[in-house]
RNA sequence: UGGGCCGUAGCCAAGCGGUAAGGCAGCGGGUUUUGAUCCCGUCAUGCGAAGGUUCGAAUCCUUCCGGCCCAGCCA
């Protein structure tokens, strides 16, 4: 990263303490880390995460780990370790060192957990879940002690032995931390330490039985890694008293005391960002899979044609606070555009075809065209295109008769084709439905590059493609998942799915396009920014975003 | 209704006692062989509200209003 562009980060509450804490010489350097649990795909509320952690750790020249919070086999897979990693890549980023994983600390851990019960902090509860819920009290009555509260030292010792070595059943009894059944903090109510699961974990197998919880094995799992500053979601704020009170009592196992700041998550209109919901929409074939274009997964936006880097200024657009935001697509949108703009080749692709027939030019020539591959960068080139007696151009761009706003052919008017000559529509032929089948036109001879000598201009500027060399395509274009702002408040989200966030289109494009790589980003001109599907067989291009539009509307 | 947090423009967001940055969206105009891009201009006498302190308050104090989170052996 250039100076020029860490200097134009912006400010964030985050940035001020670490700021503060380098010149007061609290740290030497920062350490932070990214901890997904591995039980789904990364989206782009996850992507916001790893942009600041990554990106912390890389402006201040700390070290950030990818460490997989990897504590309840049940829920987790190698599928998604391995999506995470290649996720968190594409996005541009690479973690300090190995891969961590918080199953990798299990036997700390449980050091930690025997440290607390010799010192009278943790006990083994063998109320049932259901009691332990009615002991715990309400929001605004104290809960009461759990009959196991005050089990001796050492036979709290040996039961713990007893319940790693599998003695006991699942749920029979958990581990418990000793602190206050009457606290306002719901989770100092003596929380689960660890509960016993007979289950196959996917980096540790069969060896452990007895699996920590998030609060027990993050907040340690931070201290092994010698994280100086653990960033995650406002929903954690009350969980910080847990944090700090279990580092507060056991021996740490790093040199650093890691210290847990809050910020607020992504929400993002007309989308959902829970797990939870998205793994819905996958089961229930609602979307293709966690890839679909639609989805707001990091492996879906990259299938639609999003770059990294448009994510990532994504990200530095909305910037960090502590507000319950709803992020308004716009700013995504705005942010690939503005990338795209820059990057992606100029091409043409008509999407809803309709035959032009030029009655002036010559029957059976085909000429060749160069085209500049982005008028406002010249070193990006040109390309042949091609012009003759016959061409596509799409079927919004014709009108019977129209008022001087339509800047588009029109019968008995011009229109300069993008890169090539000024056509006049003379007439059209219509099925039975009144369809346009066949535009008949006329070129202006010496009209390449060049305005007609005879003063008559064209209204406006329309794409099109040679209709012998044109190459079948079929577009996929996508609009919002749901047709509500937030479909995650609505009673059933999947009944407010957008039915037509998909529409199919197949129409031509120019030959040039027949060996398009996959997500390479290109702008149909007029159209949008499109991509190669990366699953499809044939050219099948996705939608990544239109253009803005200042005209559909009116 | 116990506790933890948060309210600055339609959306995101700086600001930390010295007189409201920036981005997105919008609006007006210019350039244009993409109704795009680009360029110029415009967009909070106002910072949830009301009091108070101060020469001076979005910033400090008080009260009130609104929103989010917490009662998993999930994370």
């Amino acid at each position: 990263m250039s100076h020029a562009e860490q200097a134009e980060r912006a400010v964030n509450f985050i940035r001020n303490i670490i700021d503060e804490d380098l010149s007061t010489g609290k740290h030497a350097s920062i350490q932070t880390r990214f901890p997904p649990e591995p039980n789904g795909y990364l989206h782009i509320g996850h992507a916001k995460s790893i942009c600041l952690n990554f990106g912390l750790a890389q402006d201040y020249q700390g070290l950030c780990n990818l460490r997989f919070d990897d504590t309840n086999p049940e829920k987790e897979s190698l599928e998604y370790v391995n999506a995470i990693q290649r996720d968190v890549q594409w996005l541009g980023f690479q973690w300090a060192g190995e891969i961590r994983y918080s199953s990798s600390y299990f036997e700390t851990f449980y050091q930690a957990a025997i440290e607390l019960v010799n010192k009278g902090l943790a006990y083994v509860c063998f109320l049932s879940a259901d009691e332990t819920r009615q002991y715990r009290g309400t929001l605004t009555e104290a809960g009461k002690p759990s009959p196991y509260r005050d089990t001796p030292i050492a036979e709290n010792l040996a039961l713990l032995e007893k319940m790693r070595a599998g003695g006991f059943k699942e749920g029979e009894c958990v581990l418990r931390a000793k602190i206050d059944m009457a606290s306002p903090f719901m989770c100092m109510r003596d929380p689960t330490l660890y509960r016993i699961r007979f289950a196959h974990h996917h980096q540790t197998g069969d060896a452990w039985c007895i699996y920590p919880m998030y609060d027990f094995a993050h907040c340690i799992s931070d201290a092994i890694e010698n994280v100086t500053h653990s960033l995650c979601t406002l929903e954690f704020q009350d969980n910080r008293r847990l944090y700090d009170w279990i580092l507060d009592n056991i021996t740490l196992p790093g040199t650093s005391r890691p210290r847990q700041y809050e910020f607020s998550r992504l929400n993002l209109e007309y989308t959902v960002m829970s797990k939870r919901k998205l793994h819905q929409l996958v089961d229930d074939k609602m979307v293709s899979g966690w890839d679909d274009p639609r989805m707001p997964t990091i492996s879906g936006l990259r299938r639609r044609g999003y770059t990294p880097a448009s994510i990532r200024d994504f990200a530095e657009r909305i910037g960090v606070s502590k507000v319950d935001s709803f992020t308004s697509m716009s700013i995504l949108e705005a942010a690939v555009r503005d990338d795209l703009n820059l990057h992606a080749p100029r091409t043409m692709g008509v999407l809803d075809p309709v035959k032009v027939v030029i009655e002036n030019y010559p029957t059976g020539q085909v000429e060749s065209i160069q085209a500049p591959v982005h008028p406002q960068n010249e070193a990006m080139g040109s390309r042949e295109i091609f012009f003759s007696r016959e061409i596509y151009i799409d079927r919004a761009d014709f009108r019977e008769q129209a008022n001087k706003d339509f800047k588009r052919l029109v019968l008995g008017d011009r229109v300069r084709l993008r890169n090539a000559y000024v056509i006049e529509a003379q007439r059209f032929d219509a099925d039975a439905n009144g369809e346009v089948t066949t535009i008949y036109c006329t070129f202006v001879e010496d009209t390449l590059g060049k305005n007609p000598t005879d003063g008559k201009k064209a209204r406006g500027v329309i794409h099109f493609v040679e209709a012998s060399k044109a190459v079948a395509a079929e577009f996929y274009l996508y609009d919002r998942l749901f047709s509500v702002p937030n479909p995650a408040k609505a009673d059933d989200f999947e009944a407010v799915l957008n039915p037509d966030s998909l529409v199919i289109k197949k129409g031509f494009v120019e030959p040039g396009l027949v060996d398009a790589q996959a997500e390479k980003a290109y702008q149909f001109e007029r159209e949008g920014y499109f991509c190669r599907d990366s699953k499809q067989p044939g050219l099948v291009f996705n939608r990544t975003v239109g253009l803005r539009d200042t005209w559909s509307e009116n």
